[in-house]
DNA sequence: CTGAAAGCGCTAACAT
DNA sequence: ATGTTAGCGCTTTCAG
């Protein structure tokens, strides 16, 4: 047999009080004298009454609870960011439902869906392509939503992140001081903003600074996996290339061993820089150079930012442009 | 001003109908004339009605979503198995929420209570350390739980595993028929079941199959993170430690990139076997030897037994045990 | 400081 | 095949 729940009108029986004042210690009312809050407080613990937050939501409309998407779960650029937010929300008192989308839009509107039916106060959307019907879902829902770690071209939308395009081009600059016209661009899908826009708008800026002729055939467009990148190696050299920027760390870590695995050295005959400073950078031998970006913080930012959202709607609603950085490790010469 | 949202009284009311038949239709219900059901649908479509989830797990007493106890979302081992958990509840139509327990018993406790809270149908249970006190908290609630890729010493929570003691003694056995009693256990935290009871015991059980002593030197504990198996690598080495079987690959990789950097060969010098297959094996160079497991499966057939206990509470609760395997791959000799 | 009562949006008998 | 009516467990005015 069903165990019957006890609820909160079986506490207000047993203390003797209605369910209103039972509701007002739960949450922390300060308006009950502490003798009946402490009546209140002894029932609640002899009984093990746990709030049913279900029925809290449908009484409030406040969830408290905010949804994460996340394109891969199993990617640390992703998952660390995750951990920034997590904390944050925690620090706020705000639940999360991490949500996967897969990389595939079909997906992530099923599961934005699923986040707005649930009544989630808020979302922070991770990921590169937020398509049209997604920001329709959004704004019909009224839910403030930021985006972290990667820009959507829609004022709706702000986004906590860094400058793509000036990193990539500072990366780039130090790749053409060594390797002239000879440096690639290896880049995930180029129909993402993040890719299309700025991280080549970065690389096309560091070569007309240098004067250095943009050439089609140096920026070669993958589907951003390790193992795409990994067949890519010897085809680059084959083609003169002596250095490449790479969008992001799954595909220079592939890019890399897929040199040196056909006898390539790294940095030796071929130069690489990363985009995300994750694990995979420092896990890498050589390990590899890459720009930096508080990946950490671009979570923790992005959920402080919601939490203002939702708690006042008319907070200003434009970028957050982290600081980035660079760091020299051993996929580069000096 | 908040928009009016709509709900199911809404749109009963501009279809003419009840309440209970907008909700059968939502609900898929077959009792409903086709050309009432038309006329629902197209008020729904019209109207862009979206069903209250809160609502509709308050009143049904199912909110059919489960949760998911993850240790660290930036670990591929969890990861991994979180995509075969996602996919088959997507295929059974539950939802996902994702919590983070950070390795933390506190902190699990307080994200399983939230789940609870949160009146989940179930629970998927990533981790090693399920403490009495949580598994109190499973049940008082009476909610069905299993545990994914890991093990614990209670028959309320079956686990989907594979046979881990089973798995180190085999590693263990190749190890030490190179490297006779000069093979050590580089383990996370041995208070684990998974650790000190199974590992440690398939450790004992290869040497005492070859007939070599158990010296306790040879099994080195640590927190279980990359940096201190970094650290160890030369120490090891200096004891006259010639071969490891390490119980995570954070830790493997820790172990060979420190020994690497030392000018030690992996795996002429030393030899390493990791034991869960994690992209981290593939990644590294020299690539790591490894104990072979179905990541993904693991997620899958626990959550495919999950709904099976969600829905019938008198399924049978003893482990499931899938295969392992072994791959040899550049930091073993042959 | 406390209680009564009206919902929140939906499901699930029970009627018809 | 469809409608009526109670709730689900809690929050929130509104009185007092």
């Amino acid at each position: 047999m069903e165990k019957q729940a006890v609820t909160i009108y079986t506490v207000a029986r047993e203390a003797r009080v209605s369910m209103a004042t039972v509701s007002r210690v739960v949450n922390g009312n300060p308006n009950v004298k502490p003798a009946t809050r402490q009546k209140v407080l002894d029932v609640i613990k002899q009984l093990n009454y746990r709030p049913n937050a279900v029925a809290r939501g449908l009484a409030s409309k406040r969830t408290t609870t905010v949804g994460v998407v996340i394109p891969d779960i199993t990617n640390p650029y992703s998952a660390e960011l995750a951990l920034g937010i997590d904390d944050i929300a925690t620090m706020y008192k705000y639940n999360i439902i991490l949500a996967n989308s897969d990389y595939d839009s079909e997906k992530t509107l099923k599961v934005v869906r699923n986040l707005l039916a649930k009544q989630v106060d808020g979302v922070i959307f991770m990921g590169n392509n937020m398509t049209e019907e997604i920001k329709e879902e959004f704004k019909n829902a009224n839910t403030p939503v930021v985006v972290a770690g990667s820009i959507v071209d829609d004022k709706e939308f702000p986004a906590v992140r860094i400058d793509y395009r000036k990193a990539a081009k500072e990366a780039v600059d130090k790749l053409i001081d060594h390797n002239k016209d000879h440096v690639a661009l290896v880049s995930g899908p180029l129909k993402y903003t993040i890719n299309g826009d700025e991280k080549l708008g970065g690389y096309k800026d560091a070569l007309a600074a240098k004067n250095v002729k943009y050439d089609e055939d140096l920026v070669v467009e993958t589907d951003g996996l390790y193992d795409s990148a990994y067949q890519l190696g010897k085809d680059l050299v084959a083609k003169g290339i002596k250095a490449a920027y790479v969008t992001n760390d799954h595909l220079a870590v592939g890019l890399m061993n897929g040199l040196t695995d056909n006898g390539i050295k790294v940095p030796d005959d071929f130069e690489i820089i990363a985009s995300n400073d994750t694990k995979y950078t420092r896990l890498a031998r050589p390990m590899l150079s890459s720009i930096t970006q508080p990946l950490y913080d671009l979570g923790a930012v992005a959920m402080r930012l919601l939490t203002k959202r939702m708690e006042d709607q008319d907070e200003p609603e434009s970028d957050v442009i982290l600081d980035h950085g660079f760091v020299d490790r051993q996929s580069t010469r000096g």
